[in-house]
RNA sequence: GGUCCGUUCGUCUAUCGGUUAGGACACAAGAUUUUCAUUCUUGAAAGACGAGUUCGACUCUCGUACGGACUACCA
């Protein structure tokens, strides 16, 4: 089958993006790109109840940043809108009824309060509940109820559900791009609700399943919590006549707590200290949680990093371009076991990015950090900072303390410096090293440092002795790049300052 | 409990019957160094267990153990 590739992203807006969802999209995205198909972002907000106002928003934005392109849907349009599933409401109850006339479904009348004790009544016997081919012609359905009967509770207004007729006894064999050939007996499935009166919505199963349809979904890719109702969709792909054109499916691995059992969660993150969101959020009822961009992230390399959870290319290649993962994505490379999260190469992928920036790309992470500080300078100074730094840098929020003393002189020395530098006749040689670099013409890091190696070495200092003096007279800790840097940065008149303030403020030892 | 999925260094993973089982993160040691880093070198570190198939199994089959997901009028 030689279809235009068509994948769907498609979250419920029940809360900010986690990270697995973010994965999940950066794959179908690749996959779509890899393809030269489309990437449609439909929101999945069927459950009235944990409908969370700004959750669309913030997912939206979350891909925005992640460099995740969307070509249909909400926010995009195309030519299936709408495609926020709330707005297709009168869509779903045609399908659920014709599935009700070709026999696939039936309406169920139980009330949820119902359901809740016939579930505690088993399990007190210690059976499991399920709503199946066994229970469901005793239970109030239209397989039980006669035809005027049904009618009548719906026209009176009683609450129903539409139920999907599970067959008995039937193996369904199905077909996984990751995890292969997987073969289900339906006698051990139940019979799913498909659609609900009480608020006039599908569930996820029917929504999802007309939606792909008509939206013409060639790649269903999604996390693997969704395997065991792959077996329903098959069947509801069957049921409505769709079996030609229904999509392939691909089951994505979990991504799981770095330490101990289970799938990751934002406990985790708080506990250990890492987002496990990209954005930062706050909820309607002013919770927040922290992300990825806020905490220091390049979109690129979180990118990069979530990309190999669960992936990779079969080469010994590590730091990818989103350009690089569509050229090199597939789905067959994709592992089957869950990926455990390991914050720390998190941290090592933006490394890696931060030191391969240049000073013009810098400046614009750096601009805020100063201005929060009250520093106003040109982009190019700032970036420069950055620059010369930049090998030291995890996260951009590593970089005031990495870059503050090139725009603000020391106000306290640290006290280890302090102990071992100013002492002996180390304040001797700063005042005289502060003759010299007062007599130097061009302050450029090149010519200061020519001059003043050449009288260290005529003077007999060591270059150690001379260079820690000079940090802690100019950055006041034991930081920073080489000196010169810093001399060049601040300028001759800033040196001397910095200098004169040492001596003239801070006693010497001994 | 039931159904399904999974299982290579601590972690992410390579290997698609024959390898000294490779790489990366983290860790340790050393080198470089003007502080702090970076960088470089080196080291330690793995096929859950038991059967079978085969000349040969990490790789195929079965069982066991362990882990995970699902088991809602949630997605």
């Amino acid at each position: 089958m030689n279809r235009e590739v068509r994948v769907r992203f498609a979250p419920s807006p029940t809360g900010p993006l986690h990270i697995g969802g973010v994965r999940t999209a950066l794959y179908n995205y690749l996959f779509a790109r890899r393809h030269g198909g489309k990437m449609i972002l439909r929101i999945e907000d069927t459950d009235s109840q944990r409908f969370v106002p700004g959750a669309e928003e913030y997912i939206i934005e979350s891909l925005k940043w992640c460099g995740i392109e969307i070509d249909e849907g909400v926010g995009v349009g195309g030519p299936h809108a709408p495609y926020r599933q709330s707005e297709r409401r009168e869509i779903y109850l045609k399908y659920a009824k014709q599935l009700i006339d070709a026999g696939w479904a039936y309406y169920a009348f139980d009330t949820p309060e119902e359901l809740d004790k016939l579930r505690s009544e088993a399990e007190a016997t210690g059976k499991t509940f399920a709503y199946n081919f066994k229970v469901r012609e005793q239970l109030p359905t239209s397989l039980s109820l006669s035809k005027e009967e049904v009618e009548a509770r719906i026209a009176r207004g009683d609450q129903w559900v539409v139920r999907f007729k599970m067959p008995e006894n039937e193996v369904v064999k199905m077909d996984d791009l990751i995890r292969g050939h997987v073969e289900v007996n339906t006698s051990t499935l139940d019979d799913k609700v498909l659609y609900k009166s009480a608020d006039a919505l599908p569930t996820y199963h029917l929504a999802n399943i007309v939606d792909d349809h008509l939206m013409e979904v060639s790649h269903v890719i999604r996390g693997e919590e969704w395997l065991p109702s792959l077996p329903l969709h098959y069947l509801l792909y069957r049921a409505f006549g769709w079996t030609d054109t229904q999509p392939e499916f691909a089951h994505l691995p979990l991504l799981l707590k770095p330490t101990g059992s289970g799938k990751l969660s934002k406990r985790d993150g708080d506990k250990m200290g890492f987002p496990v969101f990209p954005l930062f959020w706050t909820s309607p009822t002013g919770e927040t949680s922290r992300g990825y961009r806020e905490d220091g992230y390049l979109a690129e390399a979180f990118i990069n990093m979530l990309s190999l959870l669960g992936w990779n290319p079969g080469t010994e290649q590590e730091i990818f371009s989103m350009e690089e993962l569509i050229n090199t994505f597939s789905l067959d490379r994709v592992s089957k076991a869950g990926a455990r999260f390991q914050p720390d190469k998190a941290k090592w992928f933006n490394a890696q990015y931060m030191h391969t920036l240049s000073d013009e790309q810098l400046a614009p992470y750096m601009q805020p950090i100063l201005k929060a500080h009250g520093i106003e300078v040109a982009d190019e100074v700032a970036g420069k900072a950055a620059g010369i730094m930049k090998e030291r840098m995890t996260l951009t929020t590593d970089m005031w303390d990495l870059t503050s003393f090139f725009f603000v002189a020391p106000t306290e020395y640290e006290e280890k410096l302090v102990k071992k530098q100013w002492k002996g006749d180390n304040p001797a040689m700063l005042k005289a090293l502060r003759g010299v670099l007062e007599g130097i013409e061009d302050f450029s890091k090149e010519n200061t440092e020519v001059v003043v190696r050449a009288w260290l070495e005529r003077e007999g200092y060591g270059l150690g002795q001379v260079m820690n003096t000079l940090r802690l007279a100019l950055v006041g800790a034991g930081k920073g790049p080489g000196m010169f840097d810093v001399t060049e940065f601040i300028g001759k008149a800033e040196c001397l300052a910095r200098i004169d303030n040492l001596i003239n403020n801070v006693t010497p030892l001994e």
